[in-house]
DNA sequence: TGTCATATTTGACAGGCTTGCATACATTGA
DNA sequence: TCAATGTATGCAAGCCTGTCAAATATGACA
């Protein structure tokens, strides 16, 4: 390969993402990314196309590893301690930084400006494998029986549940309270035996 | 009073706040404004100062509006179907228009350039509203023996949930699909006694 | 009816940011 | 040595905000 790229890759998306992640799609230049990672403007423009294609590139690895993640946080024995770990994960992660991030996803999905029919599909491709992890983990032998409602239709109410918690994040800055709504949900969602 | 506003006030503002309820308020700019309205944008820096101020101004309005229609939809005297009414009228305010306009105060509490704290302070305000509006209906006698949680947690799921039900309107344009996931939650949250 | 003070309207301006392209330069494997 | 690629820099065209001076409309008052 003649002419190699000159700056570090990995390290380059990183901070592309980053920039993304905490301004949001619309309100994010091209400046704005070539200042964050150091690699100049006409530098992105050739080697990833414009913003939307530069976009799809970092968000198509953010999403994986939120996949991963979020697997792994559901994979304890008990359904209602899974639920707990899930949300906490997903907690963890939009409260992260300073100022918190927030969520990407979130974020992409009001962005007017995020209109392109390529976005608006990573995104719902995520979402839709986040709902498809739930109701997987919620069909379980040891979770179906306490759910108070059949594991597809809590699988949505809880995906739809973390997206409003990334809202109320934004309002009110307070991961506590965040823990205790997702607590309150899930004790309605796979209530106690008695 | 000397030298009258030449434009329909009342008029005016509905534009704008349509406009910015349509692209929210980072992406919307001054010039949309004018051209919406018919009012050029010197008028509109005249009349109101800047786009934060002309913003609050028509906030105030679209949130004393939306918490009296969201208590009219409270009041049917089976707690459950009020909860019904309550996310009917919340679904049917988002998905009206073309395209649809989602909700104004989910996109402006995400949009990163509605930062100023006047901005954070009149989204707080509504959503404060409308968390003891729900509080205060399922206090009532015929609904707190039938909820699976307290009042106050159940509220606060229920506020939350409308914010992700926004949110997955963005993502998936089905009015059906949301009012299927929120009587899943009220299923939840107010268990069949039987 | 005519004049005047005041507010609003109008059009233009400056200064800054944005995107995407184009051209010259540097580097490197063949 | 050369061809291909990445890098550096500049440019054009457009949009953005906020302001300002001049023109206009209006109610009050004589």
């Amino acid at each position: 390969m003649v002419g190699q790229r000159q700056f570090d890759e990995k390290q380059a998306l990183e901070s592309v993402r980053d920039v993304f992640w905490h301004k949001g799609y619309g309100a994010t230049s091209m400046q704005d990314l070539a200042a964050a990672s150091g690699v100049l403007r006409g530098s992105l423009y050739n080697a990833y196309g414009d913003k939307e294609a530069l976009f799809l590139r970092v968000y198509a690895d953010y999403a994986d590893q939120f996949l991963a993640d979020a697997a792994a946080a559901l994979t304890h024995p008990r359904v209602d301690q899974a639920l707990r770990d899930f949300f906490d994960f997903t907690i963890t992660s939009m409260t992260t930084g300073v100022p918190t991030r927030g969520c990407l996803t979130t974020k992409t999905a009001i962005d007017t400006k995020a209109d392109g029919e390529r976005i608006r599909a990573a995104v719902r491709g995520l979402l839709d494998d986040m709902e498809r992890l739930l109701e997987r983990r919620l069909s379980a032998d040891d979770a179906r029986p306490r759910l108070a409602v059949p594991p597809a239709e809590a699988a949505r109410v809880l995906i739809t549940m973390t997206r409003g918690i990334v809202v109320m994040e934004r309002v009110y800055q307070d991961a506590e309270r965040l823990r205790a709504t997702a607590a309150a949900l899930i004790d309605a969602l796979v209530p106690d035996m008695g």
